[in-house]
DNA sequence: CTCTTTCTCTAGTAAACTGGTAGGAAACAT
DNA sequence: ATGTTTCCTACCAGTTTACTAGAGAAAGAG
């Protein structure tokens, strides 16, 4: 149950790619600016963009005053979004979507808590945009969510 | 992010465990039985279900009339108390726990989103207990997401 | 047209993880 | 003692993760 390293530097190159007020920047970044802003190795970091050029989040342009922009808006990226881009489905059990699981027996209802399980994800990824997570406004259920009392502690 | 077989097989022998009515099955179950119930390799298993007894949350027995029992009532065992034995945290970050990120710059706010995601995370496995799982009496929160229009669909 | 810049693409790699297997030792009941 | 069943350690092949190397191709500057 982890977000892998390729994710948390997706988000943030892309993060990179939006202005202030959460806007895409319209100029090229350079690979090697968000590298050094982001402190994400070079290389690896040019592949988690290649894969964002190819889902058709992030347009690039080689070159001397090349580099990356954002091909569409920050308030229409979902944090969904990036993952599934750079990760695939948001929740996997064994290997299989939730919903083509097969239990019987004492364990037949087990496929629902998988269900709800994804689907509380979703409302916290998909209903969060990169413009959002720019500005810091996140929509009430992710304050309730962060402001619940042991929210930053572990169990 | 993904639910891996060992946890997907830990709830089940765990729901093999356990009564019609949510309550736990007071005669010891061979791990041999629960292999063939919900058809998991025996060997594997075992691993399993020791990792399940280290934790406290099953009790063995060896010999003839030997197997496994629940050592707490279904009804105080949670899917989060589940994952946590088997695979460790529910939701990391680049393999720490979200809180201990450190964020700066266009990124400051992103630590927020893997917060609210743990804790959407813990609003559903916290909250669904065994016997829950067991009668396919879950409380409203996760029904609401059962519900929902898409929650069978996958994105 | 050539040189520099910057992205593009394929390949490789060490370490960890995943989903198993194998086999003997230890404990329990009879 | 004997048979049953768990306990424990070790092993294993395949995949994934995080990262590196280097050649190639396009865009622009001069």
């Amino acid at each position: 149950m982890r977000v892998p390293a390729k994710v948390d530097y997706a988000m943030r190159s892309l993060l990179q790619l939006t202005t202030d007020d959460g806007k895409a920047i319209s100029t090229f970044v350079k690979a090697e600016t968000i590298s050094e802003a982001e402190d994400i190795p070079l290389k690896f970091l040019e592949g988690i963009l290649r894969q964002l050029r190819l889902s058709g989040m992030v347009e690039a342009q080689r070159g001397s005053s090349g580099g990356y922009r954002l091909e569409r808006d920050p308030a229409d990226i979902s944090v969904a979004d990036v993952i599934r881009a750079i990760d695939g489905p948001l929740a996997e059990v064994r290997g299989s979507k939730p919903e083509n699981l097969l239990y019987e027996g004492p364990s037949e209802n087990l496929g629902e808590v998988w269900i709800a399980l994804r689907g509380a994800m979703r409302e916290v990824l998909e209903k969060t945009t990169l413009k959002q997570v720019r500005m810091g406004k996140f929509n009430a259920h992710i304050r309730a969510l962060n402001t619940m009392p042991d929210a930053r502690k572990r169990r």
